[in-house]
DNA sequence: CCTTATTGTTATCTAATTGTTAATCGGTTT
DNA sequence: AAACCGATTAACAATTAGATAACAATAAGG
């Protein structure tokens, strides 16, 4: 699996430290670990994590702190954190907040829910960083406008259409399996049948002409060099 | 987080200065620190701050003096300036005021009021900042007088159907999302529901007709270009 | 204080988008 | 040539988002 994202993991609990880091480099994040919030910073500062998991409660510096710190720091303008919290201290809602977490995943931790909130949280940003626009062939995909440009020619698309082109347009040439494709353009959380996706490719050809998007069989679709 | 905006905090108390610089970073602001009005001015012409935070009790040079100086800056015609004071100083509001103070904070400081009090102002000086009129296809956008021009025809919006109009029009072809709307022309101390967008372009186009504002399904609204 | 205009909410209707299914096609394999 | 495979395609069904109308709350102006 292609490199995803960085995650720093702060526990002071060694055992929940190795059950995460398991899972999420099962998944193919690249994962760093730290038992406290002092240990942790420093390593943030030098990894630069695109996202960071923090538990709430630890000795020497606590998640809120923690934190708060990061948020402070400009060096992290780009960096997500997520808490781990005890649901009984759900007091740490309104206080992580505060410090300015941008989500929660209540413990015990769930292997899946883990991944899939992460998985989530990570293709948002990932969304958000994405150039506006992609330059292929004759086509201007513009994600200011949501419009395809030919020339002169504006050609509009429905919203999973032009998601889907872009996806493909992004890397003209790579082939993506319709697997890749779900989970980029549907999230994980969203379950459709494989077909949709073919139904999807027809309509955008239709729109703009079949020498865009070419078929590899028994792998998946691309976008035509 | 976006660049939102420059401040420099003034006040002697070191531990208000980090607090509320703290509270500014977290916001997105990029804060600039001074002990007192001495300090403050030299590091002021420097950076040009969009907004300056002024403790009415400082050694060295007060802030009634310091905002005085300001003020006779054409320099810091742009700046506002806004009073920290104690409540028992309130003689003070009136001496502010002649110094030509812009706004005032009272102590003890509560980061959401200070947060939202600091953006309602700044959001307002962008506004008014911003070109005062706009000329887009047969429309001219006029803030001065609040009215559209289309010929010689005049065509009167309300305030938030303008603004609506406004922000749209500023950035043609540029889709705006229903969040970005929200924060754009409501500000983010009120909450209103989304469908509420929907009427005001309503609205819009009742009173200009259907082909300046265009949908983008799941996405949000646009001025069509 | 009353009236009116603006702003905001809600429920219903409509149309586009999105998703499913199944028949068909074209190429490959046996 | 028959069976097989995955992709294409058309037709249809489900879902969702937005338009719209009618109404309620709030603010502004006289």
């Amino acid at each position: 699996m292609e490199n995803i994202g960085k995650i720093l993991v702060v526990d002071d609990e060694a055992d929940i430290l190795e059950f995460i880091s398991y899972n999420l480099k099962k998944e193919g994040y690249e994962v760093y670990t730290a038992p406290n919030g002092k240990e942790a910073l420093p390593i943030a500062k030098k990894i630069k994590p695109d996202l960071i998991l923090l538990d709430v409660m630890m000795p020497v510096m606590d998640g809120i702190e923690t934190c708060k710190r990061i948020k402070a720091d400009t060096d992290f303008d780009q960096t997500y954190v997520v808490f781990l919290t005890a649901r009984s201290e759900d007091y740490s809602e309104i206080e992580g907040l505060d410090a300015g977490a941008d989500d929660y995943i209540a413990k015990p931790i769930k292997p899946k829910v883990l991944v899939t909130r992460l998985n989530a949280i990570l293709r948002r940003k990932i969304k958000e960083m994405a150039a506006p626009s992609i330059k292929v062939k004759d086509l201007l995909i513009d994600r200011e406008s949501f419009l395809i440009y030919r020339g002169d020619q504006k050609i509009q698309l429905a919203r999973k259409e032009f998601e889907l082109l872009f996806l493909l347009a992004s890397k003209p040439g790579k082939v993506f399996t319709r697997e890749n494709i779900l989970e980029k353009v549907w999230g994980d959380e969203v379950l459709v049948v494989d077909r949709t996706i073919d139904v999807h490719i027809r309509k955008i050809r239709e729109k703009l002409g079949d020498e865009y998007i070419g078929t590899v069989k028994g792998v998946g679709y691309k976008f035509e060099i």
